[in-house]
DNA sequence: GAGTGGTCTAGACCACCCC
DNA sequence: GGGTGGTCTAGACCACTCG
């Protein structure tokens, strides 16, 4: 559709085929713009988007070459969040995957919660908590906020699936971006219970406001990840 | 001397200092391209810049707008890494920081370290470990390797002050971006002595890979960090 | 000097929002 | 319908790298 995410796309695909490897030079602009029939703004803005990527680099003066790096190692629990939002919906899709809901209120929220989604404690937000599992091992402990003006309909089996899958496909809804803090903790004692582990384990927290397209905020969350569970890959391009 | 990088700025200032207010509109880009004196793909990359950054958020139909949130913490400990790399430079400048060098050789890299790099195990590299200050208390323990061949000349009076400031103004080179992967991990034993905390003490664990401008890695390094003096703040943007 | 990517222009059409 | 930002063009000049 979009012309430059399709190229960006293809060139993707043939890095990940191996058929352009680490330190190879890629065509040139020049030269794309032939292949694709675009201009060179277009090629230009298809590679800027591989850059945020981490996954190809610009030497003005030579040309575009693959990136000299292992690519993002397959481990099933970490996700990404580089420029592109692969690991917004948590490597979904893998199996045995299922939540575990252990709390799902309406509820006025707290005064910090209130703040983080810039609504008032009048307001009504549903209260999420749930233990994500993979394989049947406990991972992460979400402790969810959403406001229900934003995102109305949430019903517990939804929850059991995936929230995101809902609000993208269900209410056609568009996730635009998401301002993230992590932090390394400990567990609470329940915390211990609900991921199978003792008190003296190491926790990585994201705390997440999430909005859409149109600006919304549509959540607060702070995800409590088992320290052996989750490593989380940023890309940062100057 | 860039127009998009001043426009960007100027209109970031005007943020910063309230002239323009959470949710306020921003002039419309038409409206920039007379301000500023520029066409509008230059006024539309500068505010792409700004929406990396996560200060303003765009909805096409309606206009720009100032973005909904509490602006990053000044915290001395947290350091952000949206697509600018602001944090980079590890808060440096701040009153009271220092550095106490705890190893400073020249070896052959261990494996790992040399297939990060993208070296032979036959190259040399410096390593380096230290610890980091700040205010009198120890916040992190850095472990550094660098290929010799790419930042020639490093003593120990410019590891007692910044690194990246001895790469940028010593050397002349420019740093472009870096690959990071966080974890939450506990200490090990020297660690605790390091950081003077207890064995049940959480610590954000910061590996990263970081590139010159012209491609060539620089730098692997694990920084780890005691859990009560760290955050790390990222942005996403689709 | 030849060739690369970086920046910028002036203008066009489209998708979307709101009235 | 009128106005917003999103995408795209064809062309220009500049900064940089490399032989």
């Amino acid at each position: 559709m979009i012309k430059y995410e399709s190229i960006a796309k293809d060139i993707q695909e043939k890095i990940e085929q191996g058929i352009y490897k680490p330190n190879d030079q890629l065509p040139f602009e020049a030269e794309m713009c032939e292949t694709y029939g675009v201009s060179r703004i277009t090629v230009k803005k298809a590679m800027d988007l591989l850059v945020m990527r981490g996954m190809v680099i610009k030497r003005r003066g030579s040309g575009t070459f693959v990136k000299n790096i292992t690519l993002p190692a397959n481990d099933e629990y970490s996700f990404s969040t580089s420029n592109q939002f692969s690991g917004f919906f948590h490597t979904e899709g893998h199996k045995d995957v299922r939540s575990e809901i252990k709390e799902f209120q309406i509820i006025n929220p707290p005064e910090i919660v209130a703040q983080r989604l810039k609504i008032t404690e009048e307001d009504f937000v549903y209260y999420i908590e749930r233990i994500r599992y993979s394989e049947g091992v406990p991972n992460v402990v979400e402790y969810t906020y959403m406001p229900i003006d934003v995102i109305p309909g949430i019903k517990k089996d939804i929850l059991e699936k995936s929230i995101y899958e809902y609000i993208s496909e269900g209410l056609g809804l568009k996730i635009k971006s998401a301002h993230r803090t992590v932090r390394a903790t400990l567990p609470t004692v329940q915390e211990e219970e609900y991921l199978e582990i003792e008190h003296c384990f190491p926790i990585l927290e994201v705390e997440q406001v999430a909005f859409l397209d149109d600006g919304r905020i549509f959540e607060y969350s702070k995800s409590r990840h088992r320290g052996d569970k989750l490593e989380l890959k940023t890309v940062s391009v100057q």
